[in-house]
RNA sequence: CGGGGCGUAGCGCAGUCUGGUAGCGCACCUGGUUCGGGACCAGGGGGUCGGAGGUUCGAAUCCUCUCGCCCCGACCA
């Protein structure tokens, strides 16, 4: 039997003062973590029965499909050099030398370290599919450590790797990942959302990743009632139809004078119309990443609603660059025709060819132009012009004239002007209809507790694995890798909690709970009631429960808040009722109490915890 | 890496500007009272003031350097 005056609990009264977000704070206070270091904690004994907890119900499940490794967290450089990752991880993963002079690093996911034990063991198709998995510390040297253990750098992850000899088994294996993800989650009680995730730089076909909505967090996503749920980089939605104003005049684009009203909100006003019936421009010099110097910069126009705002991470995608920068003015002037404020599609100056640069004033801005245009001396660069679907097939809109203190009016997209590209580069808002259900999307900031990810052949390539397929023909395996972030699911589910309570308490679901039951004995001096509390904790424990008893010789007011501190979901007390034979169940979940007969109790914890168990 | 903030007892803080023997609350120990929502009284223990160097008769306090931690940004398969 668990005795809380036997153990190691150090609650604090007050947080310190280093500590920022909820979780953070309540981790310290309930003594379930202490810090060594920026990124780096202890976990105290209460904390490590929470994560023994999380990292059971992942070994259970994960058995189901697959096989558990335990691998080296020390490894030898030479196997990163092979997967390009030595230095392709810069500066987050953590080198060592030993004695020796060999250069080392700590493992921060172990691609490398399962491909090498694939292309040593497998052989023939007949031994695919294989998952591999394994549960443990992973080291990053992240640039910024931060939200106590939310963004460490040393930490617990279960990683899996799934190995298949086509597109088809890859498949299946993350279809079983992701149901298995599924299970996880919800047998931690956590409420979560699989949003399709940005494949990137890895070049894979598919990645989904499990968010957990937290104000904690550090991702921003959509998701509705329907089912849809993306990264903001990702996300869509339908658009509310706009009423088009009336063409004026001959309904040909028409200049007006709007002197000082170069922002949005000033024009609408002046003209009394709404910001989604004017075209805003934004003009980025685009280039691609991990080319610092000598990259052509790409000119870019984009054309959007004006209460719409760009998403840079799409317009990145669209126009094939990785980095984007506001315009100078000089480029405004080269590569749209028009000063800031008064940007507009029609007669657009698209850039130029470089012969005709000679012809331009010299000056430092210009000059560096001219250095930019050298890279491309013949094509020169010509101005990407993208115009959002909200804009596309409207009609009779206000733009700016390329010309300081005017505007147009009776603008409409592909009579006035063409684009190189119709495309969605806008960030979607709370609340418009999703595109699939049209159910209204809710966005907000969210944590990622887990990632699927369909690979590919990249480390088999880059390291030398291969099966003979059924032809007898050398093929390269498929990979799928799968990662959950352990201490993740524990910060999610206290600060989920935490939040519904102002910040200042929350209760873990009893599978993740450091204990299931607590059974607090209001005056331990008080001969019966101690003996009562033995008893029925004794009862719980001998019924399979998780049970802590907390017989300190402590005011009842101490004991109450030190309970509420760690998170235990029921709360037993003994005291006055006991009396007549009664006792006091508190559902910390529902926030319900309840009196109990003393001989109930067993058997009605036994079934809240049965139904809390799916 | 850029910007900002903070290092004084286990935790929360004052003292630093204006140099003169280091303080408060909580926690901890002892005794007593109290006992269902972080009790009260009395007594007590605990700090090389992050570190190094300097100025000074004298440095938590002034100067220089340095280490650490937090926040915002950048970054984040």
């Amino acid at each position: 039997m668990q005795r809380w005056s036997k153990l190691f609990i150090p609650t604090l009264r007050e947080a310190p003062t280093d500590a920022e977000v909820a979780s953070h704070k309540l981790l310290l206070r309930a003594g379930y973590i202490r810090q060594l270091g920026a990124g780096i904690y202890s976990y105290l004994p209460l904390g490590q029965r929470s994560l023994n907890k999380i990292i059971a119900i992942v070994r259970e499940e994960m058995n189901k499909i697959g096989q558990e490794f335990l691998l080296p967290a020390l490894n030898p450089r030479e196997l990163w050099e092979e997967s390009g990752r030595w230095t392709g991880m810069g500066q987050n993963l953590f080198h060592l030398q030993d004695r020796k002079g060999a250069e080392l690093c700590l493992a921060m996911t172990h691609e490398e370290v399962m491909t090498s034990i694939a292309r040593n063991e497998l052989r023939s198709y007949k031994q695919l599919p294989q998952i591999w998995y394994q549960i443990q510390t992973k080291f990053r040297d992240e640039p910024r450590p931060k939200a106590g253990l939310l963004r460490v750098r040393q930490f617990t992850m279960k990683d899996a790797y799934s190995f298949d000899v086509d597109q088809a088994g890859l498949d299946e294996s993350y279809r079983k990942h992701y149901d298995t993800y599924v299970r996880i989650f919800k047998r931690c009680g956590l409420e979560f959302v699989a949003v399709d995730a940005d494949s990137g730089a890895m070049g894979g076909s598919g990645s989904q990743e499990f968010m957990v909505y937290t104000d904690a967090g550090e991702d921003l996503i959509a998701s509705s009632a329907s089912g849809y749920a993306a990264n903001l980089e990702k996300a869509t939605s339908k658009l509310s139809p706009v009423e088009d104003l009336a063409p004026t005049g001959d309904g040909l684009p028409e200049l007006i004078h709007t002197p000082g009203q170069g922002a949005i909100a000033d024009i609408c006003a002046f003209l009394n119309i709404l910001p989604s019936q004017d075209i805003k421009c934004v003009a980025f010099m685009g280039s691609r990443t991990g080319h610092p110097e000598g990259e052509p910069l790409r000119p870019i126009a984009a054309f959007l609603r004006g209460d719409h705002q760009v998403n840079e991470t799409k317009l990145n995608a669209v126009a094939g660059t990785g980095e984007l920068r506001p315009m100078t003015p000089e480029e405004l002037e080269l590569f749209i025709g028009g000063p800031a404020g008064y940007l507009g599609p029609v007669g657009i100056a698209q850039g130029m060819s470089g012969g005709s640069l000679n012809g331009l004033k010299s000056g430092k801005p210009l000059d560096r132009l001219k250095g930019v245009f050298r890279e491309n001396p013949t094509e020169g660069l010509r101005t990407i012009i993208v115009l959002d679907p909200g804009l596309d097939g409207r009609t009779n809109l206000v733009a700016g004239a390329n010309k300081l203190d005017y505007h147009l009016r009776n603008v409409t997209p592909g009579r006035d002007f063409t684009s190189t590209v119709v495309a969605d580069i806008r960030n979607i808002n709370e609340g418009e209809p999703d595109p699939i259900g049209g159910e209204p999307l809710r966005l907000g900031k969210a944590v990622e507790i887990g990632h699927i990810f369909k690979l590919g052949t990249k480390y088999s390539e880059s390291m030398g694995a291969r099966v003979l397929d059924a032809n007898g023909k050398e093929v390269l395996p498929i990979m799928g890798c799968y990662g959950i972030g352990i201490e993740r699911i524990l910060t999610a589910a206290i600060e989920s909690s935490a939040a519904a309570n102002a910040g200042e308490q929350y209760a873990l679901p009893a599978a993740i709970a450091p204990f299931e039951v607590i059974v607090t004995i209001t005056n331990v001096r008080e001969a019966d009631l101690l003996a009562a509390g033995e008893k029925i904790a004794a009862d719980l424990e001998a019924a399979g429960v998780d049970v802590l008893l907390d017989d300190r010789d402590e005011r009842a007011g101490v004991k109450f808040k030190d309970a509420e501190l760690i998170g235990v979901p029921y709360r037993i007390n003994i005291g006055k009722k006991l009396a007549e034979g009664q006792v006091e169940l508190v559902d910390r979940l529902t926030q319900t109490t309840t009196d109990l007969p003393l001989d109930a109790i067993t058997a009605h914890i036994q079934s809240l915890l049965a139904a809390s168990k799916l």
